[in-house]
DNA sequence: ATAGGGTTAG
C-alpha cells in the first residue's frame, strides 16, 4: 500500500502512539516514530505529536529517549511534564522527579491530581516529610483532597516517612476508600514494624467486604511472618487460594517467606515448585531458608539449579552463601563466595560486607575479617557490630573497646548489641569487674539490658567461677520481669556447680516444669549436668531416664555425671549402651569415660579405651584425654610412664595435666618430681594457690614440715587466698593442705583453729561445706 | 497510588 499518497494528519499518528502506550508496544511505537520523522517537520515538530512521543517513551520506561525528546520540546505542557515526572518517579530518580515538579510549577503549569501522586511517591522514597507536607497542602488547596489516588498516595508517603499518625488521619478522613487505600494503610503499618496494627486493618477491610488483591495478601503475609503468626499466615494463604489470586512472583514469595519464617520448609518448597515464574527473590528465599535451618548442602544445590535457570546471583544470594560458610566454618566455600562478590561488584553492599567479615571471623581468620572491614567505604551499625562481636568472641577486650570508641567517633552510635559485645569481650578475657562496670555504665547511659545482655553476663560469671553471683543476677533479672528463655535458663543452670547451689538448681528446675520447658533436649541436658555437679546423681539419673532422647550431648551429660561421682561401672555401661544404639561417641564422651576409669583405677580398661578412641573411632586425642591417661598411670604409681607420656604429647603441657601428676606425687612420696613439676606450675599459674597446696601435700606426706610451713607462709605472703574470685575449690584446697598435716603436725591445736575459721568463712560466703570438709572437722 | 528476599550479640 502506498502510504505516502494518503492524507494522514499528525493527529492520526498521535492516536496510533496512544494505542502503543496502552499496549506498552515499544517496537511498534518506534516504527511509528520512524515514519513520523520520514514525513518531515510538519509531523515531527508538531506539538501534539512531540508530546505524545514523550508520553510514549516515558510510559515504556525508556528514560534516555524520553528525556532527550522532552528537552528538545520548544514548549512544555501539562502532559509532557506529567509524563516526565512520572517516569523519573517510577524509575527511582526521585530527586529529578521533584525538581521537575518544582520547575513545572515555576513555569506556570499547575500540577494536577495525576502529577501529585508521582511527586508524593518521590517524597516517600526520599523520606522528605517537609516536601511531602507541602505537596499535601497544595493538593488540598487545589481541591484534590477527595481524590482517592491522591489520598492513597498521601497515606503511602506518610508511611514511608514513618509518620504513622498523619497516614492514619488521611486514611480515616477519606470519604470513599478503594482497595489501594486499604492496601496502602496495611503496607504502611508493616513497613513501620507495626504488624498487629496491619493485621487489624486487614480484618477491618474484611468486615467492610472489600475484596483483597495480591498486594493485600502479600502484605498480610509479611505481617504474619514478622510475628511468626502461624494461624494467621495459613489463613492468608487460604484467602489467596480462595480468591483465585494469581500466584505471581511477589505473592508467591510472600507465601514462601511466611512458611520459611515459621519453619515449615516443606510447605515453602511446595509453593516454590508450584510457581510458574520464579525470579531471584523467590530463589533467594528458599536458599536462605535452607541455610537458616542448617541444610547447607541443599542450599548450595539450589544455587546450582538457580544458575541453570539462567538467573544471576545477587547480593542476597551471596549473603546466604557466606552465612552458610560461617555456620559450617567452611573457609574454602567462604573464600569462593568472597571472590565471587569481588568479581561481580557485590562487595560494596554493606550487608555482604557484614557477612564476609562474620564469615572470616567464624572461620578463625580474624586478620582477613579486619582487612575486609578496613576496605569497606560504607559502615553501618551492623557492620561495626559484626567486627565487635568477632573481637569479643576471642576475648580481645582491648580491641573491642577501641572499636567501640572508634565507631562513636565516626558517628555511628552503638546499640545494645554493641554493648553486649563489649561485655562479652571482657568476660572472655576473665575481666569480670570490667564486664560488670560496662553493664552498669550502659544502664546509666539509658540502655536497657536485653535478655541477651543478662544471659551473657550470667554465663560469663558462671564460666569464671562466680557461680553464686551469676545465680543472684538470674534472680535479679526475673525481679525486673524479664522472662528467661531457653538459653538464659541453660546459662543459669550452668552456674550451679556444687552442693551449695543445689537449692538454686532445684528452683530453676521448678521454673522449667511450671513453664513446660521440660521437653527441650538442651534444657534436659543441662539439668542432668547440674544435678550431677551439685552432688545429686540420683536426680540426674531420674531426669535422664524421663527423656527419651538419642542425642549424643544428652548421653554425654549423664556419662560425665557418672564420671564425676566416681561411678565408673555405670559410666562404662552407658557408654556401651550408646554404642549399641549406633551413636558414634565423640571426644567429649571419651573424656568422661577415661576420667571415670581414672577415678576408679581401671587402668587396663582406660588404656584400652584410649587406644580404641584413636584407632577405631578416629578421635584425635586432646590435652584432656592425655590428662586422663596421665592421672590413670599416676594413680597406679607409674609416675615415670606418666611423665614420659606428657613429654611425648604433641602439645605444650598445661597447668592441669602437670597438676594432676603433681597431686600424685603426694601418694607416691616423689618429692623430686614434685619440685620439678611445681617449678613449671608456679610459672604457668602464679596466682593459683592450688599448686602450692599440692606441693605442700607432697611434703607433708613425706614428713617435711619445714617445707610445708615455708610454703604456707609463701601463700599468705602472696595473698593468694584473698585474690579476687577466690573460689570454693581454692578454699577446699586450703583445707586439704591443713588436713594433710594434721596427723603428725606438732601444732595440731592451731590447725583446728584455722580449720574452724575457714569453714565458718566458707559458710559466711554462702557455701555449704562438702562432706569431706565436714569429716575433717569431726575427726 | 499500594506488594516480596539477605547481615550483628548469649
Amino acid at each position: 500500500m502506498e502510504f505516502d499518497n494518503l492524507q494522514i494528519g499528525p493527529e492520526i499518528y498521535g492516536e496510533l502512539l496512544q494505542g502503543c502506550v496502552y499496549e506498552r508496544a515499544l517496537f511498534t511505537g518506534q516504527q511509528i516514530h520512524a515514519r513520523i520523522l520520514k514525513n518531515g517537520e510538519f509531523y515531527s515538530r508538531n506539538e501534539y505529536i512531540e508530546t505524545k512521543l514523550v508520553i510514549f517513551y516515558a510510559k515504556c520506561n525508556v528514560l534516555e529517549v524520553a528525556n532527550r525528546l522532552f528537552h528538545r520540546l520548544r514548549k512544555h505542557n501539562l502532559f509532557s511534564w506529567a509524563a516526565i515526572i512520572g517516569l523519573h518517579s517510577r524509575m527511582g530518580f526521585s530527586e529529578d522527579a521533584l525538581l521537575g515538579f518544582c520547575e513545572m510549577h515555576e513555569n506556570g503549569f499547575l500540577p494536577d491530581n495525576f502529577v501529585v501522586p508521582n511527586a508524593l511517591k518521590a517524597c516517600g522514597a526520599l523520606q522528605l516529610i517537609g516536601f511531602g507536607r507541602g505537596v499535601h497542602g497544595y493538593a488540598v488547596k487545589m481541591g484534590f483532597g477527595g481524590c482517592v489516588f491522591v489520598a492513597s498516595s498521601l497515606v503511602d508517603m506518610y508511611g514511608k516517612c514513618g509518620v504513622l499518625e498523619y497516614a492514619r488521619k488521611v486514611f480515616d478522613d477519606m470519604l470513599e476508600r478503594n482497595v489501594v487505600a486499604w492496601n496502602s494503610m496495611i503496607v504502611c503499618y508493616v513497613q513501620n514494624g507495626m504488624n498487629e496494627e496491619a493485621m487489624g486493618v486487614f480484618y477491618d477491610m474484611r468486615v467492610e467486604g472489600i475484596e483483597p488483591t495480591r498486594v493485600t495478601v502479600a502484605s498480610f503475609l509479611s505481617a504474619s511472618a514478622n510475628l511468626y503468626a502461624f494461624k494467621e499466615g495459613k489463613q492468608g494463604h487460604s484467602i489467596a487460594v480462595l480468591s483465585g489470586l494469581e500466584l505471581d512472583n511477589i505473592l508467591g514469595s510472600s507465601i514462601i517467606n511466611f512458611y520459611s519464617k515459621v519453619g515449615l520448609i516443606e510447605e515453602a518448597e511446595l509453593v516454590f515448585f508450584r510457581m510458574l515464574e520464579k525470579d531471584v527473590v523467590t530463589w533467594n528465599l528458599l536458599i536462605s531458608s535452607y541455610v537458616q535451618y542448617g541444610q547447607v548442602k541443599t542450599a548450595l544445590n539450589m544455587c546450582r539449579l538457580m544458575r541453570k535457570e539462567k538467573l544471576r546471583f545477587d547480593s542476597v544470594t551471596l549473603t546466604s552463601v557466606l552465612s552458610a560458610s560461617a555456620d559450617t566454618s567452611n573457609v574454602k566455600l567462604g573464600k569462593e563466595g568472597h571472590c565471587y562478590c569481588i568479581r561481580n561488584n557485590l562487595d560494596s553492599d554493606v550487608v555482604v560486607a557484614s557477612s564476609t567479615v562474620d564469615m572470616y571471623a567464624k572461620c578463625e581468620r580474624i586478620d582477613y575479617a579486619r582487612r575486609v572491614f578496613d576496605f569497606t567505604t560504607q559502615r553501618d551499625l551492623v557492620l561495626w557490630n559484626t567486627l565487635l562481636a568477632a573481637y569479643a568472641e576471642l576475648g580481645l577486650s582491648g580491641e573491642t573497646l577501641k572499636l567501640f570508641y572508634q565507631m562513636q567517633l565516626e558517628g555511628v552510635p552503638p546499640n545494645v548489641v554493641s554493648w553486649n559485645s563489649v561485655i562479652l569481650g571482657f568476660l572472655r578475657n576473665n575481666q569480670i569487674n570490667e564486664a560488670k562496670d560496662i553493664f552498669s555504665q550502659m544502664q546509666s547511659l539509658g540502655f536497657q539490658p536485653s535478655l541477651i545482655t543478662w544471659t551473657t553476663l550470667i554465663s560469663g560469671l558462671a564460666q569464671n567461677g562466680s557461680g553464686y553471683e551469676a545465680i543472684l543476677l538470674f534472680q535479679k533479672m526475673q525481679e525486673l520481669w524479664i522472662q528467661p528463655n531457653i538459653v538464659s535458663i541453660i546459662s543459669a543452670l550452668s552456674a550451679c556447680i556444687d552442693i551449695a547451689s543445689l537449692e538454686y538448681g532445684r528452683s530453676i528446675h521448678g521454673y522449667i516444669i511450671r513453664h513446660e520447658l521440660f521437653h527441650s533436649i538442651p534444657i534436659a541436658t543441662s539439668l542432668v549436668d547440674m544435678y550431677a555437679k551439685c552432688g545429686s546423681i540420683d536426680q540426674a539419673k531420674k531426669v535422664f531416664n524421663m527423656i527419651l532422647s538419642k542425642e549424643l550431648p544428652f548421653y554425654n551429660a549423664m556419662i560425665s555425671g557418672y564420671a564425676l561421682h566416681g561411678q565408673a561401672v555405670e559410666a562404662l555401661a552407658l557408654f556401651n549402651h550408646l554404642k549399641e544404639e549406633g551413636i558414634e561417641p565423640d571426644n567429649i564422651t571419651f573424656t568422661s569415660v577415661l576420667s571415670a576409669c581414672g577415678h576408679a583405677g581401671l587402668v587396663n580398661e582406660g588404656l584400652e579405651l584410649f587406644g580404641d578412641m584413636i584407632s577405631k573411632h578416629h578421635v584425635k586425642p586432646s590435652m584432656e584425654h592425655y590428662g586422663c591417661v596421665v592421672s590413670l598411670l599416676s594413680r597406679c604409681g607409674d609416675l615415670d610412664e606418666a611423665l614420659q607420656l606428657i613429654l611425648a604429647m604433641p602439645f605444650e603441657p598445661d597447668a592441669h595435666i602437670l597438676g594432676s601428676l603433681l597431686a600424685a606425687c603426694k601418694e607416691h612420696h616423689d618429692i623430686e618430681l614434685g619440685k620439678y613439676l611445681s617449678n613449671h606450675l608456679f610459672k604457668l599459674e602464679p596466682e593459683n594457690s592450688g599448686n602450692y597446696v599440692a606441693l605442700s601435700n607432697a611434703y607433708a606426706t613425706a614428713g617435711r614440715w619445714d617445707e610445708v610451713s615455708k610454703l604456707r607462709d609463701l601463700i599468705k605472703e602472696k595473698g593468694l587466698r584473698k585474690s579476687p574470685g577466690c573460689s570454693w575449690i581454692q578454699i577446699g584446697g586450703e583445707l586439704n593442705f591443713f588436713v594433710a598435716g594434721d596427723a603428725s603436725h606438732p601444732n595440731t591445736e592451731e590447725i583446728y583453729m584455722t580449720l574452724a575459721l575457714l569453714v565458718r568463712e566458707m559458710q559466711f560466703m554462702g557455701y555449704v561445706p562438702m562432706v569431706s570438709n565436714a569429716e575433717v572437722l569431726c575427726s
